[in-house]
DNA sequence: CGCGGGATTTCCT
DNA sequence: GGAAATCCCGCGA
């Protein structure tokens, strides 16, 4: 039962976070099943292929924001936007930003405070080639922006609040390997509160989204 | 390789 | 009305 370790403020959080899987399972677009020109002593529907991809990352940088943070979208309270973070922990709150980019957090904390964590970028684990085959190019440049990695796990407004215990978009809580630290830098791409030392990263892991 | 602009939702002042 | 928890492409050096 992951929640008890997502039921904590948001900065224990984003650093609980590293390591853990990101489990994405994707129903492969229905195949033109080549039937024959008459469908004779066809009885049951369509015997679609089904053949769901499986796409599994590991979490190497993240951000803390909660509802005392002028930098977090909960600052001001609660909106429709940002319910999900108001929400109990372990879901995930996606926002659409700059009119073209879908960003997923994991809430955290309990029902009632608006607090997350921002995965901003993460390792692949397996299914690279479905990975650069969504993104169209090669290597880290695929998962190592918040954006990036929603554009190569397929996540949009559809996921919008999903519980991430269950399929189709899960979490696996994880430890570091061996050797990493963790890092603790200012978050990115923000103004206020700039200074506030709240992004986590595996430090010096190939795929963060800064060095 | 660094810089600049465009895409165009959602929110708050 | 304007900025934003961003990315990508094209430009010029």
């Amino acid at each position: 039962m992951f929640p008890q370790f997502l039921a904590q403020d948001a900065d224990s959080v984003a650093r609980a976070l590293l390591g853990c899987h990101i489990v994405r399972i994707l129903d492969d677009e229905p195949v033109d099943e080549p039937v024959g020109a008459h469908d004779a002593g066809r009885v049951s529907g369509r015997a679609d292929k089904h053949t769901p991809e499986r796409i599994v990352v590991r979490i190497v940088e993240t951000e803390a924001y909660d509802q005392l943070d002028p930098a977090s979208h909960t600052f001001h309270g609660k909106s429709e936007r940002n319910r999900a973070m108001f929400g109990p922990a372990g879901h995930a709150y996606i926002y659409f930003t700059y009119g073209m980019h879908y960003c997923l957090n994991v809430t955290a904390a309990t029902e009632g405070f608006g607090a997350g964590a921002l995965i901003r970028a993460v390792e692949p684990v397996e299914g690279m080639e479905i990975i650069e085959r969504r993104r169209g190019r090669k290597g880290a440049d695929c998962v190592n922006g918040p954006a990036k990695l929603c554009k190569a796990l397929d996540i949009d407004k559809t996921l919008y609040g999903h519980d991430l215990r269950l399929p189709p978009l899960s979490l696996e809580q994880a430890e570091l390997r061996p050797g990493e630290r963790i890092e603790v830098t200012p978050r990115i791409g923000i103004s206020k509160a700039a200074e506030r030392q709240r992004r986590f990263v595996i430090a010096g892991n190939p795929y963060l989204s800064r060095r």
